[in-house]
DNA sequence: CAATAACTGGACGATATGTCCATTATATCG
DNA sequence: CGATATAATGGACATATCGTCCAGTTATTG
């Protein structure tokens, strides 16, 4: 009978004709991304993004609309790895811990290029409202339930709503990084705490 | 003996051919802000400010070195008038009338300029650093200033660093705004301030 | 009037944008 | 295998912006 595989069918939808090059894909985040990091926002138009990946320009253009949608998943790729969530011990030392890593990241092509992104959302769209969405609107709600955690465990003192607490938190710290101050993690998490939080 | 006069000398450094043109200047920041006003960072170039201001590209070029120092430029002329420091009552009342004004303020043309010049420094120099120290920095400086005077009236209960106050309060503030989310001064204000400010 | 400096208007090369096409490559289906 | 379908290529293309340059005009001072 030689049927087509209905199972087949239903997790890969018909792939018929030439399938995308997995390779390509690769090479286009990851060039995107260096190029952020090392050129600037600047230097990475689709032209060079092109040049670098050494793939065609419309190979670029059929797979993603705008710069922007690139740069995003740009960003996502290589930020899936970083900034890991679990870990071990109370949640306010769960939370310490994200929050060194944090800055840690903000120092590195990771904060530049973070901040590229954030720039070409502002230049296409007016706002960052995209990157939230698709990446720090997932982290906003598990740093929340930590926090939460936190609290119920007694290791954050502050009664206040965890989204409130993130906020604050993470606010302080990316708008110190933004604009070119030091980051100071110990003086926000005191405040946003509760004034002596246990470890 | 018809000497040049020294005193004029000195306060306007020899005012030989043709003055600055004022109306020109003004009107080119004026057509910058508009640009970004109402059709973004993309559509604010220096041609179209040109064109808008009534004005030849080359009088921009003779006065601003790139594009992100016109647009900080447009941004402060506006700026000047608006978000007052002043105001009567305690230190944690005033704090409160100016997180109403700068809240107000992010929603309106003042936001979306803001972001829009935020996101030229950040594709120009890779940080906004220049947007703070010729913007923000007086404004830190000053609101720190009220918070200090806030703790000393007992209107606000934090004993945290006036600085790291602010860095939680307005860098909530400013993170919600960036990524698209509605804002909640009151929750960051009480925990920030400590639980219960009085007014 | 002479000297000085700002402003004009247009032209220029370099670069980026997004689109289009004919061609080639790689897969599935019958 | 051959037919079909889709990807990827590489170059051309019109359009737009950037920053610079220049010759000429305008405004102000000495």
């Amino acid at each position: 009978m030689a049927r087509r595989p209905i199972l087949r069918r239903m997790t890969l939808p018909a792939a018929r004709g030439r399938p995308r090059s997995a390779a390509s894909t690769a090479a286009i985040l990851e060039a995107a991304y260096a190029l952020m990091a090392g050129q600037g926002l600047a230097a990475t138009g689709i032209d060079a993004v092109a040049r670098a990946a050494q793939v065609s320009k419309m190979t670029i253009y059929k797979w993603w609309p705008t710069r922007e949608a690139l740069l995003i998943d740009a960003f996502l790729h290589q930020a899936a790895a970083r900034l890991p969530l679990l870990g071990e011990g109370s949640g306010a030392a769960r939370l310490r811990r994200h929050v060194a890593d944090y800055v840690a990241a903000l120092d590195s092509d990771f904060g530049r290029v973070q901040r590229a992104v954030i720039a070409e959302c502002i230049a296409g769209g007016g706002s960052a409202a995209a990157f939230f969405e698709r990446y720090l609107a997932q982290r906003r709600a598990a740093l929340a339930r930590i926090i939460a955690e936190g609290q119920a465990d007694g290791s954050i003192l502050s009664d206040a709503a965890p989204a409130a607490i993130y906020d604050a938190l993470y606010g302080g710290l990316f708008y110190r990084h933004l604009f070119g101050m030091p980051p100071q993690p110990d003086a926000l998490l005191a405040l946003c705490l509760g004034q002596a939080a246990k470890p």
